[in-house]
DNA sequence: CTCATAGTTGAATGAACGCTCAAGAATGGA
DNA sequence: TCCATTCTTGAGCGTTCATTCAACTATGAG
């Protein structure tokens, strides 16, 4: 999952896969039918529950309100800025080399983010009924749209990691909701 | 650069560019010195040539405002939506694909990214200044989030391309501005 | 200990990769 | 027409790819 996560699906071969593991093609095929793309989507899944839950943090639970939101969007630019994070997210990362031509790839990245939009859609209701943002602001568009942005943010981050471009993106992304 | 920009970097093999040219390997290598790669380059600065201005369009002229900008979001929804604009953006995809591991191709990206956030920042002055926005925006910030918004939205758009959700989207993106 | 089963291994497969090069074809000024 | 220069060609280079497999080892129930 690291090896796919770090350099994407197609540069990254077997070859490093035995390297990283220790476990020689032959173990890696007879535990993994399919092949490498079957790897690879165990990956995804595997991805999808551990490192997913890690980073979404607070926002995945039913209290979550704006400031969970903004505690994402900020755990994302930290991530992006630091030396290990700048691999950007697998699900991204996914979504551009893979979604085109695997049918199955894309799917798991389409469940990642209407859990993301979930959330968002979740937490904007309650910040609408605390009154943390401005009323009349339509929770369900606006957590699409904070989906793409933070989508967005990974893809700037990747090419310019650059703290004051990331962090002016989430403060106007957060200056629209008020 | 079709290829690259509908199958990305790893994924075209030099064949599949003999096969899509008609030009043998040999002269590609005689006409690119430095190879794959030296071609890759090439190719993305004919993107940012060729195709970037049909897309921009008259946003990237001194008069856009923000029917300019608006005009450039539903353009890439459609792109999106249509059967040969699947392929997304060719600059977003080499930003996830090999901006990290090829510091050249990642600086064709930021100008990229630069030149829109021009564009963007310039428009939005313009529709301050008319009043087409709300009083107080900031330009550059707002310019920022616009450029990551629309990454987003073609990253959102690859693993699924349904018009409501894009269209709402930036919908949301611009409500945001009055 | 015995032995069937499960897991591991290193070597080897054919195919595809990026790339090179000597030989031939096309070009254009004199 | 001639010839020097440039472009084109197809064969082939070594490497790396994903994948397979027979032989080997570890395991655990009886």
């Amino acid at each position: 999952m690291r090896r796919f996560w770090e350099r994407g699906y197609r540069a990254t071969s077997i070859e490093d896969l035995v390297k990283a593991t220790g476990v020689k093609p032959g173990s890696i095929y007879s535990a993994f039918p399919g092949g490498k793309r079957a790897l690879f989507l165990k990956s995804l899944e595997r991805y999808a529950k551990l490192v997913v839950p890690q980073k979404l943090g607070e926002l995945d639970t039913p209290g979550a309100s704006v400031a969970q939101v903004r505690g994402y969007f900020d755990g994302l630019v930290r991530d992006l800025l630091s030396p290990e994070g700048r691999q950007g997210c697998l699900l991204v990362n996914t979504a551009i080399e893979n979604a085109a031509e695997d049918d199955e790839a894309a799917a798991v990245v389409r469940g990642h983010l209407a859990r993301l939009e979930h959330c968002m859609t979740r937490a904007l209701t309650t910040a609408e009924r605390r009154g943390e943002v401005r009323a009349g602001l339509d929770p369900a568009g606006t957590a699409r749209l904070l989906v793409a942005t933070c989508q967005g943010l990974m893809v700037v981050g990747k090419a310019n990691p650059d703290g004051t471009v990331l962090r002016a993106i989430v403060d106007n992304a957060f200056a629209g909701l008020a």
